[in-house]
DNA sequence: TCTGGGGTCCTAGGACCC
DNA sequence: TCTGGGGTCCTAGGACCC
């Protein structure tokens, strides 16, 4: 039987929110989620941009400061995670319906994948369910999507972008129709080849998948080495990972960070304190009502020539006492860092998490 | 153009233990 | 007196994704 996978991304999906569901007058107008430009002066980076402010070259990325001075009548919204989170929930409700045994990979906030090989025993073809589904997308979540359909996650993953918005796009299922759509793709297509493997791949002359397809192994082992059979893989298409659920989501992480207006003298060790001590807090609140405890504390900072160092330290025992976080972040953060440099950004993070649930069970052996 | 904030995963070296 | 080999934990950094 062919296996059909299906992935399903959804458009614009911080802007469409916002247009669609938190503030309908927005509809048709150029909407940039994320900070605020300050009438140009901002410092962070538009999240999302509406299709109708990508109409005037904004992009996802692009400094707040550009995107205000390419079209000052567009609206700048800030980020309202809830809304989205719950957009997101709503979406995964209803794939969940669509999908084999109900299972749905959640990629991330806004994209999924699922198995749809016996779903589409009940339709024409597979172009068939697709629509379906995002009808159904559309109609209970007030968001549109685009789809994506192939053999396996990572070539439905490609498909998804080729035709957007409110696109849907089938590829294969025989492997000749499949090697043939990604031979001409640049290898950045690949979800795993980011800037720096493209261009290091392309120090080697290799550009696209067409080429990658043709190499041998022994070919391709002095541009990728160990990495060599993955991307042969997965240029040829082939990709036999399992659609597991992961409906639970493990949090492995909790961190909040923040780059200041104006890059911070080193000398203004208080202020710097305050920043680090109400992220501590901010996180501590999020440990206690998510019921974690962590191990490991991590500072960031991000020197203002942009140098990162991070630092961390662990604990012997779980624990979720802020006032721990706070004074490991503040130790960490006044020995590590270099006191004659001006700071852009601090951040602290726990890692280490485990649930308080699973530490009871072990406190019955103590 | 001057580069956010939230994450995940992988690698590699050193400490430490048997 | 030149020191093996394996396992695990910790730390730091980096690539990548949305």
């Amino acid at each position: 039987m062919i296996r059909w996978i299906m992935h399903i991304d959804m458009d614009a999906f911080f802007a469409s929110v916002e247009q669609f569901r938190n503030h309908p007058e927005l509809i048709g107008r150029p909407v940039c989620v994320g900070h605020d430009p300050k009438g140009g002066f901002g410092r962070g980076v538009v999240r999302t941009a509406s299709y109708e402010a990508r109409a005037k070259g904004i992009h996802a990325g692009m400094p707040v400061s550009q995107a205000y001075r390419l079209c000052p009548e567009a609206v700048f919204v800030d980020s309202s995670f809830e809304s989205y989170s719950e957009a997101s929930d709503e979406l995964m409700e209803v794939l969940r319906e669509f999908a084999d045994d109900g299972r749905v990979r959640r990629a991330s906030i806004d994209e999924a994948y699922i198995e749809v090989t016996q779903a589409c025993q009940n339709y024409t073809s597979p172009r068939e369910l697709a629509g379906e589904i995002q009808d159904a997308v559309r109609v209970r979540t007030s968001l549109p999507c685009s789809i994506g359909i192939a053999p396996n996650m990572s070539v439905a993953k490609i498909a998804t972008g080729i035709n957007k918005p409110r696109g849907i796009t089938l590829v294969g299922p025989d492997p000749a129709s499949v090697e043939e759509f990604l031979a001409t793709l640049p290898v950045e297509a690949l979800n795993g080849v980011g800037k720096k493997t493209a261009e290091w791949l392309h120090r080697f002359g290799i550009d696209n998948l067409g080429q990658v397809q043709k190499m041998t192994l022994p070919e391709l082992w002095p541009a990728m080495g160990r990495g060599s059979i993955w991307l042969h893989d997965r240029a040829c298409g082939i990709d036999d990972r399992p659609l597991m659920d992961n409906g639970v989501r493990v949090r492995k992480s909790i961190s909040k960070d923040r780059t200041f207006m104006e890059d911070v003298e080193p000398d203004a060790s208080e202020y710097l304190q305050e920043v680090l001590r109400k992220m501590c807090f901010r996180i501590g609140d999020k440990i206690v009502t998510k019921k974690l405890r962590f191990r490991t504390v991590t500072v960031k900072i991000r020197y203002s020539d942009y140098s990162t160092i991070q630092r961390s330290r662990s604990v012997p025992v779980e624990t979720d006492d802020t006032g721990m976080l706070e004074k490991l972040a503040l130790e960490i953060f006044d020995h590590k860092r270099d006191p004659v440099r001006p700071i852009r950004l601090v951040g602290v993070r726990v890692s280490g998490l485990s649930d308080v649930t699973e530490q009871s069970c072990l406190t019955e052996y103590m």
